[in-house]
DNA sequence: TCGGCAATGTTTACAGCGATAACATGTCTC
DNA sequence: GAGACATGTTATCGCTGTAAACATTGCCGA
């Protein structure tokens, strides 16, 4: 028997009735399959047998397919803060923590394409640039308050936004471009390009 | 009978067994097709049928769905370039014209949103950048010009890449960033970002 | 003028997809 | 221990892209 349809082979699985943790294990196989494959090739049912359970098993832990991917998402914006963060401390913030966050961005869009594409397309809009601090999400907080440092003291708000939006846009765009092959890798190309948007955000006219 | 096969009313259609020029009009079907739905949204089958036409008669004149996207997705490169000549032809070149054409990127990319992500990610990779005369493709040889004039006369090979690629990087960026409405669309702000980019590409460090 | 061939349609069929409904099994609580 | 509830399963539906076989038409050479 092929796989027409939702089944899956009881004797072969060593795991009784239940899994345990599914909703976690659909998750890591979901992020696991992004890695190899392209958007509309990850399918709900190929995740299902990789974590060895039926497609309408799925269906328990999350309304629709949707929403399994906006969960892939949930973790890639997790992951994403955390490189940031790290990248920030360990330059030590400033304008070389400023490059560090760039680099780090483009990094992670390189490294993970599916993924970042995902996130862009489908998140709820993530508002980096609201200056007003909101939620719990220190992360993005950090990145804020480290962008308002880069703007010159005599800036007004709508100077800093603009500023900060200019910033962001170059990164994005340009991990963008690269990610769809518009423009070839080169990681000495990256570094100049972060620098001179750091020295635009730092002049910001 | 519903649509559960391939099947097309013949008696319904006034034209005879051939269509004529079935290539033009799945072509057309499919930009009014993606004006209106996001890219997972759009299926070979339901063009054709706006077409009127069998969902098997497309492999007559495309190897594949994807072929015929990527017959979107030319299309859509022509209208981007005539409308950034247009932008430049209309503003004079130069400076104002080399703003003239990001407004008319950013605008292009809002108007398209789905024939836009399609273009960026399916397509071979227009190499804007490129700065060797290639082929027959005016338009982008028109924009290079354009924005190698903006470089200071004294910058070197690959300050001028450089520059260009943050350029091109800031407005892409931008639109992309606005079409996943992480930033809202404001033409206020999409003119004073690509204005500061345009300062960024004739002073480039 | 006509006969056949290449171009371009059609129907039929199949496997894979997301999703719903009905059913099965295990776990936890009283 | 009983039964409610969570979490699995199979069966089925309508949709998709695509291959194979068949039908119709227009055109070109005898």
């Amino acid at each position: 028997m092929s796989r027409k349809d939702n089944s899956v082979n009881i004797e072969n699985s060593k795991r009784g009735y239940h899994h345990g943790d599914l909703r976690v294990a659909l998750v890591q196989a979901g992020l696991e399959m992004l890695k190899t494959r392209s958007a509309d090739e990850v399918s709900l049912r190929e995740i299902a047998r990789m974590v060895g359970v039926s497609a309408t098993a799925v269906y328990r832990h999350f309304p629709d397919k949707a929403a399994l991917l906006g969960a892939l998402c949930d973790e890639g914006g997790r992951e994403l803060a955390r490189l940031q963060v790290e990248a920030m401390k360990k330059s030590g913030g400033g304008r070389p923590g400023f490059d560090a966050v760039g680099r780090a961005y483009v990094r992670f869009a390189l490294d993970n394409p599916t993924l970042f594409r995902m996130m862009m397309t489908t998140r709820p809009a993530v508002d980096f640039l609201d200056i007003q601090p909101d939620r719990d999400n220190s992360a993005l907080q950090l990145l804020r308050e480290n962008i308002a440092a880069l703007v010159p003291a005599g800036a007004s708000q709508e100077q800093r936004r603009i500023a900060a939006l200019q910033a962001w846009s170059i990164v994005h765009g340009l991990a963008m471009l690269m990610l769809d092959n518009q423009v070839p890798v080169d990681e000495a190309v990256i570094d100049a390009v972060i620098d001179s948007a750091a020295t635009g955000v730092a002049t910001s006219r």
